[in-house]
DNA sequence: ATTTGCTCTGAAACGCGTCCCACATTTTAT
DNA sequence: ATAAAATGTGGGACGCGTTTCAGAGCAAAT
């Protein structure tokens, strides 16, 4: 594996022409920069990266940190950074941290350790402490709601996008509105129940503590919802779910049991995954791709110390189906 | 921002001892050692990882190219993967090629230029001779069929998997079966293409060319699909479907249309994507994420110059609902 | 008492580009 | 013609750890 002190000797030249004929520099003779182009030919060059980016301090590389990578919205949102990634040029490090602090501190450490230029977090549960510090290294994107000063965010307006779903359901009517979540600690989680609750004793709506679900991922998890919901003597009319999968789920169930959608119970999701298609599901989309892309877009403003600013909302979409 | 000749001044060491301290090297005196984390922590000194990689040679990092992250076979595939490189103490690079040559290149070459100790092709359709180029400079596995002998490859018996379902298919009664898959070209593609018309022969089954379906990867493909068959005068009685997201779009329109499932029409998919579960839809399940870990463990074998078969397979599974 | 062999430490080379500085040569402007 | 500016090139320090090698100190074995 031959290296720049060769291609220069090979091409007679210095090893700072042989650089600046790798990266363009105008100040080359055009028969100096033929021989080194020679040079590298022959003897099969190729530059060894780590060295530049030793070099240079930098690396062009990102890196996003995600609970689960085969989750729809993770995923989804792992596309749109990948997308503008590609635009800039970067390559993309991605971490599933199962939520799990110290896997978290094990990949905030490859911005200490200078092998990522900048970090996006999809999901994260370290305490703001944590990320203030981690932020001292290098720029921090945040894809959720961040409590941290240091820290820019982009994210959904889960408040409104809780507000739409709730209005949406009055206008038909409804009074007695339940709700099912993911993760209660995570960004989106809190946010929606906060809002959620915020509505619910805004719009004076009737509440039992048993319409309340966390913790429900997936389409199993939206039928053991179901059942235990169905078995109330006093139920809700309707139910706010955070995952189309998991109202999917419930919708099964319900129809399973005879339950009529929606006359007997109203279902809205949020994410219109593909699968919302199918159940007939009203959802609330989310611009998750252009959430990734807008992540991407700020880190990389930040990285060339563009200001950009702290905060950043992206609005929802009512999709009406046949749930509700 | 320290580093390991300042930490030396600091603890009266010399760098080398350092550097011991650092890798754990027993032949450092418990004092010295000591004055070194004393002297680290003072100093808040954290490793350059750019340099440590230069010097080693290699990056701990392993590289994963796809067509697309959001796609529920690769983002489970890189599920896979992501575990098993939690494990082994790697970094994945994830890419997003849209089955471009072009990208794919461009992702090749963060082997060559060292910064990616191997690497997994999801699925690539970049010719064999660029591939056996590229493994010169590090070690590759694939998750698909590979020409090349070069590249180690694990992956699906896709045929098994065609079989089976056409198996039980006819176990049901059903002499007329179509088929609908997803990209032709691609390894998977051009695997189940071939083993169904093999056993399509085999067993004598009636045929019918516009039976057949390609390049269809949605929901609404499916809608599309079962309204091009429904229209046609001579139509099968079951369809195998290389997607469960394309076969649930057809039995949700064939619904619509009043057709029954499976009396009508028989539709299997392949994946055991949750939605299957919700739509009834009898479906292969594919280890994805048994394949992804694999991959991994396969690589970091190569990587580490031990033996390992060069093609490995994975086993599918029926699973039955209500749509056979 | 002497050899053998481990434990411990530092010097220095190495991996490989980048980039600033100094100096030479041209070109353009005055 | 002369100063000023632009172009072109090489030297060498720098980014930062790792690793080989030589050698010192010390204990166990003969």
């Amino acid at each position: 594996m031959s290296n720049i002190t060769e291609i220069s000797k090979r091409a007679n030249v210095s090893r700072s022409t042989v650089s600046r004929v790798l990266n363009n520099h105008p100040y080359v003779k055009p028969e100096k920069r033929e021989a080194v182009l020679q040079a590298i030919k022959e003897l099969n060059y190729v530059p060894n990266l780590n060295a530049v980016n030793l070099s240079r301090g930098k690396t062009n590389v990102l890196g996003v940190i995600v609970p689960k990578i085969n989750h729809p919205f993770f995923s989804n949102l792992i596309e749109g950074i990948g997308e503008e990634c590609n635009k800039h040029n970067y390559s993309l490090f991605v971490h599933q941290s199962n939520n799990d602090p110290k896997q978290e501190l094990e990949f905030f450490n490859r911005l200490k350790y200078k092998l990522i230029d900048g970090l996006i977090l999809g999901s994260c549960v370290s305490p703001c402490h944590i990320l203030d510090e981690v932020s001292d290294f290098g720029k921090i994107v945040s894809c959720e709601a961040s409590e941290s000063k240091q820290i820019t965010s982009v994210f959904i307006n889960h408040k409104s996008g809780i507000q739409m779903a709730i209005d949406h359901l009055r206008d038909q009517g409804h009074q007695a509105i339940g709700l099912c979540i993911g993760n209660p600690k995570s960004g989106v989680g809190m946010s929606r129940k906060k809002s959620f609750f915020y509505y619910q004793k805004e719009y004076g709506l009737q509440w039992r503590d048993n319409w309340y679900f966390a913790e429900q991922y997936t389409i199993e998890d939206g039928i053991t919802v179901a059942k235990t919901l169905l078995e109330q003597t006093v139920r809700p009319t309707a139910m706010v779910v955070g995952s189309d999968y998991v109202a999917a789920g419930m919708i099964y169930e319900a129809k399973n049991q005879g339950i009529r959608i929606p006359e007997d119970l109203a279902v809205i999701g949020f994410d219109n995954q593909p699968i919302s298609k199918v159940v007939e599901l009203t959802t609330i989309h989310q611009p998750i791709l252009e959430l990734g892309q807008t992540a991407v877009s700020i880190l990389y403003s930040l990285i060339n110390n563009k200001v950009v600013p702290t905060i950043k909302t992206l609005e929802l979409e009512l999709i009406k189906r046949k749930s509700t």
